[in-house]
DNA sequence: AATGAATGAGTCTTCATTCAT
DNA sequence: AATGAATGAAGACTCATTCAT
């Protein structure tokens, strides 16, 4: 975009003098790395256009973050964050129905995150780094899984994974609008989605 | 050295004389393109590399696709052929453990093709065009294991969807030596893959 | 265009089976080169797409020009001729008001010429060959023109050449559609053009 | 020779250091493009071109311009400008022979600039945008030559365009060469030309 | 901490032209 | 004469990243 051009065009906040706060920067541009990641994927998002769109220039990036996956593992830890913090919120209230609050809940933070989810598993699949942190927040969802039914034991580990697993698959499947699609009801899949929680 | 054998120093395979069969170009193109985005992924792979590693010049890509993504459903078409064909053959033949055999044919194939699967899903999140292919190839799918179970109605769509996501994220998490790493035995594992089909 | 593609997109007459007959395929490309550089211009077209709209495929159209300019060149030959038949047409016959029906047909004829004109003047800024035969061509225009009046001299060549000139200037404003668009009267300007000639 | 001066083997000017001057960037820009638009014309040009061309590179030149035709328009512009500037110069001297100067003044200018002037009526011919923004100029030019003559009006308008573009016409032919290539002595042309006017 | 112009290595794509058949 | 797949040299444009201020 020519110079000349930018500031009439720019999205985003107006540009910020100077903030001098570091981690309110931080947050700005975190926050619009998640947007612009879970609206046109990894590949769609460019570092310049999270800066701006956070209301700072290029620059301002690289002085928060190495480089763009680095951003984009932060968005990572802040999503799988907030899934733990929404289901131990589930789990926590003595509800009666708690298994279908959990399924719409897990389903909603899906729904809400299906683009970034779909980047994260591309570059998982390519990427040494990715894949690394991809396992250890894994890792953190079923020590808390495990510690929620009190139970210990590689059999355990096996089933809550098969149970992430399956949940996910299901979860991504009604979020991006394919069980309509493929002529299934959505409430039926829900239906299946609650049996294997 | 004689000046014909120049271009004996070139990357890729050897060049191509103008060979006057362009059912044979295209089918190294897709082959050269299958190989690289499941090695590098879709945004790993450019055009320029596909022509190169397939035998041929840049320009020679446009001959044949109008752009990657052209090259990329190829690609997936085939794909799914394959899976259709491989799990058509473990049903056909009169064996008593066909689960056995069914689950181990789907989790090799999704092994192979890993990286592969991420671009597509990645892409699909994405791209309008690529989300269509895939609706229309799940569709494709399901009509054949519903022609296999001998089966119709929106209840054994919904199983047999349910069934197949299932069966794709274990696979997924088995090929991609999560399970390993997040310590549950892959046997066991496995188990869960055959009870789920 | 993808291969595959080719048949079915394929813009103007059917494929010729190996006419035989070199003269009227040097003529249809000639036909297919004058649209197609009256309508997107001289960069704006290809060789390829040339041999296509004549109904023949890329090679074929070497084997009757040199190369793109020679082709240029040949309609250019063509859209002298046309408009000195033209003129002469309308000097021999004997009506009244000859200069208004002239008028009228160097109008329409650069009216209907516009862009290939547009495409002329700019490869004859920068093309010698070009520019060479522009000039060659202009000398014919003032040879006829010279033998229409029956004058001869270098007076007589530079008042020719100033009314060439200028009328060729009002023919490009009012068939670019100009002056209009710069709030004069067409007909105005028609009336100045009458008295150029 | 030491690894600090290994950019000295560079084509073009010696390389800018991130100076802190969009503006002069800028000027360079179109000061390089003019140059090469006027010798190679507009098909001729490379946007790399330009950016080496002015000392920096490829990449440069989208951080100053949307694209090659904005700054062919940026040129045009400019170009306007200085004519305009240097006829509106020899008006308000009280020399006699104001016409005479005029004439030189108009001609040197269309002799400078030939092969832009080239450029730019192929681009108008085929380019909705060029198209747009030359009507616009023009009407900047013939508001002010009204002014200059003190006259309003529809007629007025006429005459002057009729002989804004005769008088274009002559200098385009002068400059191109063709007046004497075509045995007519410039001088003679020269005095229809201050006729024109 | 923030700036923002500049970088430069890509990446996709086009197209005039060739040549074996 | 015609074919048409293949060529390959560009060329427009992108974007993660740097660095002097």
């Amino acid at each position: 975009m020519p110079i000349s051009q930018k500031r009439s065009d720019r999205a985003g906040p107006r540009p910020h003098k100077r903030s001098r706060d570091p981690e309110a920067s931080r947050r700005a541009l975190v926050d619009a790395a998640a947007k612009l990641f879970n609206s046109v994927g990894y590949y769609g998002t460019d570092t310049n256009r999270i800066a701006v769109a956070a209301g700072y220039t290029p620059g301002t990036f690289y002085t928060h973050f190495e480089d763009k996956r680095a951003i984009f593992l932060e968005v990572y830890r802040e999503w799988v964050d907030a899934e733990i913090e929404a289901v131990a919120a589930v789990l926590k209230s003595d509800e009666p129905s708690k298994r279908l609050r959990l399924a719409r809940v897990v389903l909603e933070h899906h729904r809400k995150w299906k683009i970034f989810r779909a980047s994260l598993r591309a570059l998982y699949a390519t990427d040494a780094v990715v894949h690394a942190a991809r396992l250890e927040q894994r890792r953190r969802q079923i020590e808390v899984a495990l510690a929620q039914k009190h139970k210990t034991g590689r059999q355990a580990r096996a089933e809550i994974l098969a149970m992430m697993l399956t949940t996910e698959a299901l979860c991504d499947a009604i979020a991006d609008g394919d069980v309509e699609a493929l002529d299934v009801r959505e409430a039926e899949m829900f239906k299946v989605l609650i049996d294997s929680l």
